[in-house]
RNA sequence: GCCCGGGUGGUGGAACUGGUAGACACGCAGGACUUAAAAUCCUGUUCGCCGAAAAAGCGAGUACGGGUUCGAUUCCCGUCCCGGGCACCA
């Protein structure tokens, strides 16, 4: 606060009556509570805000200096949506006359004169005093719609709607008059709020003007093809007074310079991202170090702190959509503050705090974390993208320019594991009742007999394949107890959907039994055998018994079960030293390249060999246990004991990797015809163009297809393949 | 709707930089060992055609439709489907 990190300001919230709490937005499911199905509207309430747009070009440059996947910086990127534009004073012909001017923020100012309509957000408060008397109720109606909406639906939806408020923006270079609307596309968090729009030049705005039957003006002619918008930024304008003949690129500064001469514009750098809600209306969460004096915020002073969560008996949200601690006398009688932070308060920092977790003086020396400094190598999945991986950027940004940390990223490479996923299952409750229908009986559009229909998740675990176990239903929940089903053939089906795996879906499994069964190796082992990390897949156990499998013939490559050991002390032959090689080298290049599905492939690639080849050998065994003690850390250190070491295998010597146990002299290269591969002809590797051309077109396979016609081409790529153009 | 990923055999996946598509596994089928089972081992397994069978051969094939290239799972354009995110899940 005291550096105007933090303010506060009105949020609105998703407020619901009946249960007189704030809910998150995945808790309200088609306008009403998921728990309980009770209406839920927006509500303004006083909220504490992160200034992290002050944070915007910063966030943009560290991006160039730290290794995150391009995907993941693209959609930082995109989340800060810096771009520049101006924003544009309209005035304003209204009946009441109350609102005087419009203020638009468009990155399109070249096109003011084919501007054929503005569009204002719904929720700006002075958006009802632009209503003419006749258009007064259709307004009014419109608004009570959009205060129903959610964000998320607003923004999905596919149908256009809006409404005309009857008043008129002038513009300010022909004086023509245009008309004013309100629709739910035009969101109040971004820009002004409202936009300018120019349906010849812009999709939505196009769509916008066709379903309304709103005339287009076309200043980009040929361009423009009656049927389309194009948003091109090459064409010559015409139509367009001043600008007329210039090209659209070039006349964007001059019609900001003569906005600003005439001082009803500016230049404006605009960004997407809006400053970071940062209070909660809950029970768990850091209480903030603020107390009230005469509705002024004041931070406790540093004697006070740490400020601790009271002890409550009951978590009842407090009165007006205020949070838990507004129940508590004693918290309220030190008019602290009763909203608490966000989960991403503590996943902005924790890690700085793992460096120092006993320090009582401060979150962490400077010491410690310019010893420690940024984190390595972060694991982390695409979800976190534009929440947590941002606010963690802005956070150390914030505590590098207080001096309290040395760099001013926190992560130094960021791999992104996909994502474990569950298959969930779902049930449907008509809204505003507690009938649950089976998924057959809805309708094409998933109502039933003409009521919307929400749909809730289930736990899997009382769900038989599709089939809800309505009696473990009703017991599930206490708001599902007097639940009522309508069956399909005696049966409540549920539906599916493979999603993110999440106790908040209720799809989880617990690995604890499989580790029971296989072993923790096999487990992780197993994990890793599944597929690319980066990669998204449903939990599926089918393949696991393979694995198994390896790790038990690995173990039979030292151990016999009734002799014991069977590890001697002899020299390696060449071809089993050249079985090791290739897999030190496999091994690490894949490790190197977190591509461990492979890294295991190679494993058991190994291990066949080793078997079929009998071996025995303990300078290869040994070597090859070091290998794998990453990938299976438990059988790894047990051999390495029965093999007769003192210490861990942890700290036994890396094998290095040697290229003369490999080396090959010649190769098996497929030979194709037109790019179809015919044969397979073994050429010693150091054969030049010429050699190459004479062996294989001297091999009868090969003849067999020329059919006697000299070829156009061969293309011979060394180690590679060998192509003959006929 | 917008932003970001992904789509390859019955299944998970491999092919790293445009160069033999299907490595390694799962599953399935057949066989060996066993009184039997488990465990283990061997053989086969993209689809279609040819063929008694084996071997060999031919054709098609990496979501779908086009394109670039001697050559495309890989690059380009368009479409469809699935997943993640969209600001109070963290």
């Amino acid at each position: 606060m005291e550096y105007r990190l933090a303010y506060c300001g009105e949020g609105e919230v998703n407020w619901c009556e009946a249960l007189g709490t704030v809910l998150a937005n995945d808790e309200v499911v088609n306008g009403v509570s998921e728990r309980g199905g009770y209406p839920v509207v927006k509500k303004k309430l006083r909220q504490w805000y992160l200034r992290i747009t002050e944070y915007a070009d910063r966030l943009l440059e560290g991006l160039e200096r730290i290794d995150f996947s391009d995907a993941m910086k693209e959609m930082q990127t995109n989340w800060i949506g810096r771009s520049y534009g101006a924003e544009i004073d309209f005035e304003v012909k209204s009946e009441k006359a109350t609102v005087e001017n419009l203020r638009v923020y468009t990155t399109r100012p070249d096109t003011i004169f084919g501007v054929d309509f503005m569009v204002v957000a719904p929720e700006l408060e002075w958006v009802p005093d632009l209503a003419s008397a006749a258009q007064a109720a259709a307004v009014q109606e419109y608004l009570d719609y959009v205060q129903r909406r959610s964000d998320r639906e607003r923004m999905a939806e596919k149908k256009i709607s809006g409404v005309f408020t009857g008043a008129y923006a002038i513009n300010p270079f022909d004086g023509r008059e245009i008309p004013i609307w309100i629709s739910e596309y035009v969101l109040a968090g971004y820009g002004t709020g409202a936009i300018m729009a120019v349906p010849c030049g812009d999709e939505r705005d196009y769509k916008f003007a066709q379903h309304f039957g709103i005339p287009v003006t076309n200043i980009i002619g040929s361009h423009f093809n009656g049927s389309e918008a194009n948003p091109t930024k090459e064409a010559v304008l015409e139509n367009s007074g001043f600008l007329t003949g210039m090209r659209m690129r070039d006349a964007i500064g001059v019609a900001i310079d003569k906005l600003e001469a005439m001082g009803i514009g500016k230049r404006k750098v605009n960004y997407r991202m809006r400053d970071a809600a940062f209070s909660r209306q809950r029970y768990w969460g850091e209480p903030f170090p603020i107390r009230w004096k005469n509705g002024v915020a004041v931070p406790l002073p540093a004697s006070e702190l740490p400020l601790e969560l009271p002890h409550v008996d009951s978590y009842q949200p407090g009165p007006e959509g205020e949070g838990p601690l507004a129940n508590i006398p004693s918290w309220v009688a030190k008019e602290l503050e009763t909203n608490t932070m966000p989960g991403y308060a503590g996943s902005s920092w924790y890690f700085l705090r793992y460096m120092d977790p006993h320090n009582n003086e401060a979150f962490c020396s400077r010491d410690a974390s310019d010893y420690w400094a940024q984190v390595d190598l972060y694991i982390g999945g695409t979800e976190h993208a534009v929440g947590h991986l941002l606010y963690s950027r802005m956070w150390t940004k914030a505590l590098f320019d207080l001096g309290y940390i040395g760099h001013d990223e926190p992560y130094k490479k960021l791999v992104n594991q996909g994502m474990i996923q569950g298959s969930s299952r779902f049930v449907f409750r008509v809204n505003g009742t507690n009938l649950f229908v089976s998924k057959g009986l809805l309708d094409a559009d998933g109502n039933y007999g003409g009521k919307t229909v929400d749909k809730l998740h289930v736990d899997v675990n009382i769900v038989d394949g599709y089939e809800l176990d309505t009696e473990a239903f009703r017991n599930w929940k206490p708001d599902f107890a007097a639940a009522e089903f309508l069956l399909e053939d005696g049966k409540y089906i549920c539906s599916s959907e493979v999603e993110k795996m999440s106790k908040s879906k209720f799809n989880t499994v617990n690995p604890d039994d499989l580790v029971e069964k296989y072993g923790a190796d096999t487990f992780r082992m197993y994990e890793m055998f599944l597929g690319p990390v980066e990669m998204s897949k449903p939990w599926d156990t089918k393949g696991i018994e393979g694995v198994h499998r390896f790790l038990k013939k690995f173990w039979r490559l030292y151990m016999d079960e009734e002799k014991g050991l069977q590890v001697v002390d002899a020299p390696a032959t060449a071809e089993e030293l050249k079985v090791l090689h290739r897999a030190i080298r496999k091994i690490e290049e894949d490790t190197e390249r977190f591509s461990f599905n492979t890294a295991v492939s190679g494993f058991m690639i190994c291990v066949n060999e080793l078997s079929d080849l009998k071996c025995r050998k303990k300078p290869v065994l040994s070597d090859l246990l070091v290998l794998i003690t990453p990938y299976a850390p438990h059988i790894a250190e047990e051999l390495w004991h029965l093999l007769g070491n003192a210490g861990s295998v942890l700290d036994a010597v890396y094998p290095v990797f040697e290229e003369k146990y490999v080396r090959e002299s010649a190769k098996a290269y497929p030979v194709a015809i037109n790019g179809k591969t015919r044969a397979e002809i073994t050429i010693s590797l150091d054969a030049g163009q010429q050699e190459v051309e004479q062996i294989v077109l001297a091999d009868p396979g090969i003849a067999k297809w020329l059919e006697g016609k000299p070829p156009k081409k061969v293309i011979y790529v060394k180690n590679k393949m060998i192509n003959v153009v006929v």
